[in-house]
DNA sequence: TTGACAATTTAACGCCGTTAAGCGCATCCT
DNA sequence: AGGATGCGCTTAACGGCGTTAAATTGTCAA
């Protein structure tokens, strides 16, 4: 019965697969801990607390997204920021609950800076100044995190979708109430969300482009 | 000792009220209750659950918005798009977790309808089509929620900030681990969110007006 | 005056995160 | 070899959570 030892990864896995099956609200220590074969109260060994082992999560789907990540450095900067705020949404997209972990919880370690500083490299490369770039990028994530967690509000995990948003259902009760508009775009909010992602990363960076980028590279 | 009779209405502002003292961790029935000289169970009788509350309270937010707007008519929808999107904000700063409220519930009634009519319409009568008016206008709320969701997880409060976040004391980490960059930016990234909302807001515009927008606007 | 029904209290359940204390067991010192 | 050290876990428990069931009060109509 007695498996190997804990230890601090291997919890962060454990949890992490653990959340698509329960969600964030079912993902509780003692949960966890039957996972482990392992009484809740020995997580406090390897965890100061339950936060604490949330941050260690999302460390790791952030260094799990990095990994995916084929070479960057041959894209533009437009492509570049393009691919990767599709590999967080997809990071996110992976797990129940993903954005609402990743948004609530903070990194452990410096291990992140890494990546940060190859893309920061990147922009400055392209024109940008340190300021710039890094005020583009925040834009970018700020768009994406918010547009999964509504995504995800909807559709928990792909292909699944939490009861209450029926379109269909939607559409009728806006037009019984006399909102023919809101009625009409019932679709196009709570549907497509692939094809709505990528329409709106291509506008933010176009607008990017238009308002912070360097002018040589407009 | 006993006041007037509970109704749903005087829970929710009660609620909202505790919440910019407790944040949503805080905020529970029972804390609730006691601001109400009523015992836990009590708001059972109102809401089915705790959900149903933080849902009332979400809607009741974004009425108080919709309220605070002067008259939107006169804008362009370029104005109008961002006037909303600053509406959102200052709404959901408003609240200690305002945005996590925010995006974890649901709207009762169809109240926001009405709003949402105002908007498509302005934007129609601007050459859009109803889609790409939805579209557009959800892209700008999602980089508007994303963004309000890590500004206040560093600043909870306006003018508080959340410990650990020390602007100075990350730049030096950065820097010693060889992060010449990601330490440039530390001020960058967390700091002047009211400025950094500006700019990000200028350029989903742009995005949009380059991206979604009828040509005849442009 | 009584009965009905709305609105609340009291009591309790099972679960949560967390803490305190103790215990087995490997490792190292002598 | 034998005893101390202390790591890594268990057992037990605490206070608080959302929620439910049942009893109780207040209010008003017939």
């Amino acid at each position: 019965m007695a498996t190997t030892r804990l230890d601090r990864t291997l919890v962060v896995d454990t949890a992490l697969r653990l959340l698509n099956d329960v969600g964030l609200e079912g993902l509780t220590l003692r949960r966890i801990a039957k996972e482990l074969n392992v009484q809740a109260p020995a997580l406090y060994w390897h965890f100061k607390n339950k936060q604490a082992l949330l941050d260690e999560m999302s460390t790791a789907m952030f260094r799990r997204m990095v990994a995916s990540h084929a070479d960057l450095d041959a894209l533009t900067w437009q492509e570049r920021l393009i691919e990767v705020q599709r590999g967080l949404r997809r990071t996110l997209l992976g797990y129940r609950d993903g954005a609402k972990v990743f948004s609530g919880s903070r990194f452990t370690g410096t291990d992140h800076a890494r990546s940060q500083e190859g893309h920061l490299r990147a922009f400055v490369a392209a024109g940008f100044t340190p300021s710039a770039a890094a005020r583009a990028t925040f834009i970018a994530f700020s768009f994406t995190l918010g547009f999964v967690i509504e995504e995800q509000s909807v559709e928990p995990r792909p292909g699944e979708r939490t009861s209450g948003y029926e379109v269909a259902e939607r559409e009728a009760r806006m037009a019984a109430e006399g909102y023919a508009l809101a009625a009409a775009v019932s679709a196009d909010l709570f549907q497509g969300y692939e094809e709505r992602f990528e329409e709106g990363l291509r506008a933010v960076v176009a607008g990017i482009e238009a308002t912070l980028a360097p002018k040589a590279v407009r």
